[in-house]
DNA sequence: ACCTGAACACCGTTCAAGT
DNA sequence: ACCTGAACACCGTTCAAGT
């Protein structure tokens, strides 16, 4: 055949039926997304530098439209930080099935680092000291990242069946359908930190 | 060959090995645990149904030895709680290249429930209204989660290059090693997650 | 510059054969 | 009951050939 006239990929392209797959299977593999675009496997080698890159380009798809949250941005500043933190999770919560696949990495991504930028500036800006900046923006970033895996799990996060305490089996019973639980549970951890971080701004 | 007059391997050490390689490696295939334990690797099949299932042979492995709280434990019950979060989490950290790996499947084994099975305890016992005690662990949870993974990136969580935010960049190169600046987190997470949790049990 | 086809080394898993 | 060897379908990746 040789080259078309007009390439037929891109890395954009390329994650993005990755990203397909990845919703409806909860996996992909490099021949999956190559007959997706009407391809050969070895032919996304000239985009992309191999399954991993793939992965990358897919993270950055999900947070490509994370909104930033101006410097004059409305509300008090948890409340900013609120606002942010709910975007960052919605992002990850929009594809639960890529979560477990972004976990392995480092991540640098730009688009990520925006959202960190962001929220170091709505920060320092307002309550903490620069010393804690970093340490406050893991203990944030740690729980929207458990907080995403943790509703990757369909309805029942834990078996009933194995639970000892009757309360607690109780309580994994009573408990309701997979996606409000998670979006309740996050909401109730947001609300816990951010009465923590005006603590420690005083 | 035929069969041994005793068994060569048993899940336990299929485990054993698999970890063994997944601490060095960060990563670990059939033929290499079977290498590791002088067999060929069609052998472990006679005692594990796959490689997931190795999988979760080691995340009953590193959580065997996570101690349990018993009823009458020192201390209040916030303090009861952290100990148990530190516990939890320093399992993961023991082992943080497997921590991935444990990310994409749901939780039943008997001994993680074990551990909420004692949290479930405490916090029932002496502060949290039922109706929220499984949202309450799961907030623990998934901070103590994210936190793990957190843990595994090296030194630098983040790239200093890609941080506009020119106070973002110089928390990022003024903070610490790896380990040590994971471990500061975690303890401020869990400061802020208690101080919220007593909060709530008022 | 970019798609292709063939080839490579490796992967997890199955199963009949052997003791 | 349990280890083996051969076989299977599939995996990600490379690269010379073609336009």
């Amino acid at each position: 055949m040789g080259r078309p006239s007009t390439p037929l990929l891109s890395p954009e392209l390329i994650a993005e039926a990755a990203l397909g797959l990845v919703d409806r299977d909860g996996e992909f593999t490099v021949a999956q997304v190559a007959a997706a675009l009407k391809v050969r496997p070895s032919s996304l080698y000239n985009h992309v530098a191999g399954k991993a890159q793939i992965v990358e380009a897919m993270r950055g798809l999900i947070f490509r439209d994370v909104p930033r949250v101006p410097s004059g941005a409305d509300g008090d500043w948890v409340q900013q930080v609120r606002v942010l933190l709910r975007a960052y999770r919605d992002a990850f919560a929009a594809h639960p099935r890529l979560v477990p696949m972004l976990t392995s990495q480092t991540v640098s991504s730009p688009d990520v680092m925006r959202i960190y930028d962001d929220l170091a500036r709505i920060l320092t800006d307002h309550a903490i000291p620069g010393d804690r900046l970093l340490d406050v923006i893991t203990v944030l970033d740690s729980f929207v990242i458990g907080s995403a895996l943790d509703a990757v799990a369909p309805d029942q996060v834990w078996d009933a069946e194995h639970a000892q305490d009757p309360r607690l089996a109780q309580a994994i019973r009573a408990v309701g359908a997979g996606t409000r639980r998670a979006d309740r549970s996050f909401e109730l951890g947001l609300d816990l930190l951010l009465a923590g971080l005006t603590h420690l701004a005083d």
